[in-house]
DNA sequence: TTGAAAGCGCTAACAA
DNA sequence: TTGTTAGCGCTTTCAA
């Protein structure tokens, strides 16, 4: 295996030195037809592939971003990804690939791994561990542009896209309420995290909004998962009280809430059912599933331009943006009434 | 914001040499334990990180590996990069992920790019559209580890990790079999790819050594979809030798397959339905799907291996390996009668 | 155990 | 329009 050509090698092919080869190659205006097109054509014949490491160490751009998420089994994070490559594939940048798996520590080396590869920036979601964000800081201090998505840090002075998870809630209740439904409980997850608090404050908002009381006991806090959601509507079926309608976490604990309703002979949309996140499942269980879309490719999108706004400025931190995704009601069976 | 520090701020620091630095940081046996400590405590102090794109430009490694799929939308692909990435990174390298959305032309240009930036490999699954493989040989050509895996070429000298496809038709005929159906049919897709023909012939072959007659107008040959799905349960079911179970060829057009039984009153496991793919919605549909587990996790798993091994050898080539995965019957309603 | 210096492949300032 | 040359940050051979 013959080493690889360089522009040496056709410089020296062409008696010509290197620095017109390079012109040549990079299309300047200063240079002649001519030599462009014997350029070319050395190249192509010498089979030369520029070694963009060299031109970066010398410019100091790579154009490479990072993308740091927990993992690339959830869903909604693969098909951000897949905007987001799509996008910035287009506008000449490549995508350098880090799963956290949900742990702080894996998310600073994370950081500190793309930083050492020289990437031009990040996109991240943080882990749920993630409360320290000091380890995002060394971007900002780098002058290095830095978009957060889904799980953010507000207190960070960055680019954001985020899900309205205040009207996420308030629109998962009034649909209910739209539907005829009146007793609204919401099963979601005790973890803190200000995106499922916020969708309780929504889903609150809507219910005054609409003189209804709210009532503490119908929130019930544990997990998000399947098990959660049967455990979740089973308690709240033996209320007194029983409830109407019933707001998952996500679609997974819904999922668990419809399978213990139909045991309970309580199949929606007999007892109004919503989650979220629209996975793929949700459309294709019985009764389908009702549903709050967060956009995973609108979010990939505006994550892509976000980062290209602040590339293309001189000082990106001045153009920090906020963009808020809005949610999309998905309405199926489960809330037909 | 001052320039980063490099090894001679530190050499400078210390009125030492850069080599000595270097070889400090590197954990050169030959180097004395005070310079080193004080090395990394200077190191520490300039807030030094350091530059692999001159390590790498010097050494010819970059420690990265270029990864190419179809989508990641595509939930199998993103679950054999979770895992892909989660074993290279324990083993020291990054991802360049690149997307070919089933364009030739986007995957050749994927390989041109990711050759730029000086990948140490590839790991890829090729597009639909691909039947040139050429540029897949520059590859070869410059000694660098290529593994293929789920869609590959088997005329390439590559390692490969595959599916058994044809046991997989075998195993989802055999299963229904021994459940007691007897007149088996095939929705399949008419697409030229030896994945979807083995599993063809895997059904044969399983018809064949049940002593169950083969029907040419039992497999349906069109697209691979929900609609496609009801077509073929429909066309199948105006029969006059109605089938009594159909294996549908992936997960959502067995799911459109079940749609039109439960319109025709057929419900599963009265007529057995199995599919491939082992999607995450099959297990929560109703009647939940048997399926054929492709082990999406175990194949990135292996593409791992088999790539850190090509690697490892300064003739990958010579350690090439073709690992083939073994399907999974995943036994729920949909076929048990 | 450390230093001096060349070189990886490319770019660009300066000169011609 | 083209050439000369320094340098991006690091590694490594050879010498001390």
């Amino acid at each position: 295996m013959k080493k690889k050509a360089t522009i040496y090698d056709i410089a020296r092919e062409l008696n010509i030195t290197v620095s017109t080869v390079s012109r040549a190659l990079n299309n300047f205006s200063t240079i002649s037809e001519a030599t462009k097109k014997a350029v070319f054509e050395t190249a192509k014949k010498l089979n030369y592939s520029p070694n963009r490491l060299a031109s970066s160490l010398k410019s100091g751009k790579t154009y490479t971003i990072g993308v740091i998420i927990p993992s690339m089994e959830v869903h909604f994070f693969a098909v951000v990804i897949h905007s987001i490559e799509q996008v910035l594939k287009n506008n000449g940048y490549r995508i350098l690939l880090y799963q956290s798996n949900e742990s702080v520590e894996n998310e600073i080396n994370g950081v500190k791994t793309l930083l050492e590869a020289q990437v031009d920036g990040i996109i991240a979601s943080m882990s749920l561990e993630t409360e320290d964000t000091s380890h995002f800081q060394t971007l900002i201090k780098q002058n290095k542009p830095l978009v957060l998505f889904d799980r953010v840090d507000k207190s960070l002075n960055v680019s954001t896209v985020t899900l309205d998870d205040f009207k996420a809630g308030y629109l998962a209740a009034q649909h209910l309420i739209q539907q005829g439904y009146k007793n609204i409980a919401f099963v979601t997850t005790i973890h803190q995290n200000s995106i499922f608090g916020n969708r309780v404050k929504g889903y609150k908002a809507a219910l005054i909004d609409h003189q209804l009381e709210i009532k503490e006991h119908h929130i019930i806090y544990g997990g998000l998962s399947i098990k959660d959601g049967r455990y979740g509507a089973d308690k709240l079926m033996r209320e007194q009280d029983r409830p109407d309608a019933i707001i998952a976490g996500d679609d997974y604990t819904a999922l668990g809430v419809i399978k213990k309703l139909k045991e309970l002979d309580l199949s929606p949309p007999q007892i109004g059912v919503i989650g979220f996140a629209n996975e793929t499942f949700s459309a294709f269980i019985t009764p389908n599933l009702s549903t709050i879309d967060q956009q995973a490719s609108k979010v990939g999108y505006e994550c892509a331009q976000g980062f290209m706004k602040m590339i293309a400025s001189e000082n990106p931190y001045e153009v920090v943006e906020h963009t808020v995704i809005e949610p999309l009601v998905i309405v199926r069976q489960s809330t037909s009434k």
